[in-house]
DNA sequence: GCCGTTTTCGGCCCGACTGTTTTCAGTCG
């Protein structure tokens, strides 16, 4: 079981524990155990083996012999009891937003409510406000947010490419109002998550009340989902939620601080302020032997109080960001301007909707020193896969187009398929007439963990491979990643001198920042590409570098970094 | 259940908003 699966079980125990009133402190251990090892760089299996899941923050005796009992047997037998006692439904209500464990447990206790359907017969029936603490409003608040939920399948997550041009649109509505200053977007799309829940903005405003009124007036919105003087919620354009924070000029760093999370990282720095003798909120500090405030206007002064260096928002996640930042040690993070050239590109001859020399021409428009055009091999048809010969004429194309070119040189290359035995689509002998060639996985994804493995391994092992490509082949929404050891396929890679993929592709976003944080710590090299199928998808670069800064990554850990002189040496090619 | 440069026991981040409440519990981020 992988890192995630481990997690999930201790999550469901936390939601358990929470459910039946325990002790609150000890669902919270397990959330955090689960939280540290869906974040981990590494292995949570080769942990164990290795014996080192003490090392883990959170992870004490306890946990610690449920995660080997998970590892081992795929369920640990307190959990196993524990959900015994439960309806299985309760997990299925505990999603529904609004409905926390206490509610969740008075439900089921006073009405025999088991599940979503049972709460939503209930709350049409009107038992809900019957309840104590319950009433017609509650009543109503859960029907509707029942409703919603339903309606969309699960309360999901946007992809933050859908979320940024919908953040702009907002913004710019509200900096036509005069009475707002400034508007600025926080939480986890400041972060730059690969997935957001909600769009959280902050807005500085001398006249809170109009500011606010304004947002909920907003054309789009379609629910207002909570109101209030400086915080407001609302339901946008039936997608997306949008939370808007008004607040003042001279707290506007710690508020900026503060809404940025991520919550674990708040955690960690209140903990060291009080650590320094300040109690730290959205406000400020206050010192708690004088009482005295300190509010920050600059978001820098909130860490600079604190003796850290500034980290960028990538990297606050906790997970090592406050003590590198203790020791000055924080990494100077890649940024878009640090690539010099894309190595995964699809033109016309396969399934990519644009010439040769219109590629050439926008990436020469963008600066960039290279490009490879890599269309795909003949297995993969549906995209219009090259066969040998085609593949040969496609070379030569892509040669004399270069030579059309100053300013940029155009490699010859393949996305070429690793089939489902783990031989190249192509024979050796073509290969190696190319510049650059690109192994991937298109078909047979649902082979077991073993089999994946070997295979992808076995093409790393191919002396003309040069790039893995999209190496676990997740779409969002579309389909998880296949099953594949991670660790095994970036030690190959190590040993074979060959680049791992991050594939800058919106939907794709593959490796991940946990896989590529775990590459950069291996010291794997890296390419950060677009997988260009259309001019404008260049500009997706952007969401690569995202995943890259969030896995700490430097400009010197990414090959296509380099200056063309140094790539092509780097590279050996003629 | 975890954790420790005041601690191996007694804490565990902090505040806004809502609804049902005459002072607060639950949920969320």
């Amino acid at each position: 079981m992988d890192n995630s699966g481990v997690a999930a079980i201790l999550s469901k125990m936390a939601l358990l524990l929470e459910f039946k009133g325990e002790n609150p402190f000890k669902a919270k251990a397990y959330e955090r155990a689960a939280r540290n090892i869906r974040g981990l760089g590494e292995d949570i299996g080769e942990m164990y083996r290795r014996d080192r899941l003490s090392e883990i923050p959170g992870v004490g005796g306890a946990i610690r012999e449920k995660v080997r009992e998970i590892l081992d047997t795929g369920t640990f037998k307190a959990y196993e009891r524990t959900a015994a006692e439960v309806p299985p439904g309760i997990f299925g209500i505990l999603d529904i937003p609004g409905i926390g464990p206490k509610t969740a447990k008075l439900l089921y206790e006073k009405l025999d409510i088991r599940s979503v359907d049972g709460l939503l017969k209930a709350a049409i029936e009107h038992r809900i406000r019957r309840l104590s603490r319950m009433g017609p409003k509650q009543e109503e608040k859960i029907l509707r947010s029942v409703q919603r939920y339903q309606s969309s399948g699960e309360p999901g997550r946007t992809p933050l490419a859908t979320a940024d041009p919908i953040t702009e649109e907002i913004k710019e509505q509200l900096r036509a109002f005069p009475f707002i200053k400034k508007v600025i977007a926080a939480g986890s799309i400041r972060r730059r998550k690969e997935t957001v829940k909600d769009i959280d903005l902050i807005a500085l405003s001398d006249v809170p009340a109009k500011a606010m009124d304004g947002f909920l007036h907003l054309q789009k919105v379609t629910e207002v989902i909570e109101e209030g003087n400086t915080l407001s919620s609302v339901l946008y354009d039936n997608k997306i939620r949008v939370d808007l924070r008004i607040v003042p000029e001279e707290s506007f760093g710690t508020l900026l601080q503060h809404f940025t999370g991520s919550k674990e990282h708040n955690i960690h720095l209140r903990k060291l302020a009080l650590e320094k003798g300040y109690k730290l909120n959205e406000y400020g500090f206050t010192d708690i032997a004088t009482n005295v405030i300190k509010r920050c206007a600059e978001e820098k002064q909130v860490y600079d109080h604190l003796g850290l260096e500034f980290p960028v928002p990538e990297l606050r996640e906790d997970r090592g960001e406050i003590e590198a930042g203790m020791q000055k040690r924080l990494p100077k993070l890649i940024e878009v301007e640090d690539i010099k050239g894309d190595l995964h590109v699809h033109s016309n001859w396969s399934d990519g909707e644009d010439s040769i020399e219109d590629l050439a021409l926008s990436a020469l428009e963008r600066g960039y020193e290279y490009i490879a055009i890599t269309d795909h091999s003949h297995s993969t048809a549906i995209a219009g896969g090259l066969s040998e010969k085609r593949l040969l004429e496609h070379t030569k194309a892509v040669s004399s187009i270069d030579e059309k070119f100053e300013g940029i040189r155009l490699l010859s290359g393949t996305e070429c398929d690793i089939r489902p035995g783990g031989k190249l689509d192509y024979s050796d002998r073509v290969l190696q007439e190319l510049d650059i060639v690109i192994a991937a996985v298109h078909a047979g994804l649902d082979q077991d963990r073993k089999t994946m493995t070997k295979r992808i391994v076995s093409a790393l092992e191919n002396e003309h491979v040069d790039i893995l490509a999209h190496p676990t082949g997740r779409k969002f929404g579309k389909r998880e990643a296949y099953d594949v050891d991670m660790e095994k396929v970036l030690q190959a890679a190590l040993d074979n001198d060959k680049a791992i993929e991050i594939n800058s592709s919106p939907s794709r976003l593959d490796l991940n920042d946990i896989n590529a944080g775990m590459a950069r710590k291996m010291g794997v090299w890296l390419a950060i590409n677009t997988d260009t199928h259309r001019l404008d998808n260049f500009n997706n670069i952007r969401y690569g570098i995202d995943v890259a800064r969030r896995a700490w990554i430097e400009p010197q850990d990414v090959v296509n970094t380099r200056h063309i002189k140094d790539f092509v040496s780097l590279f050996r090619i003629e």
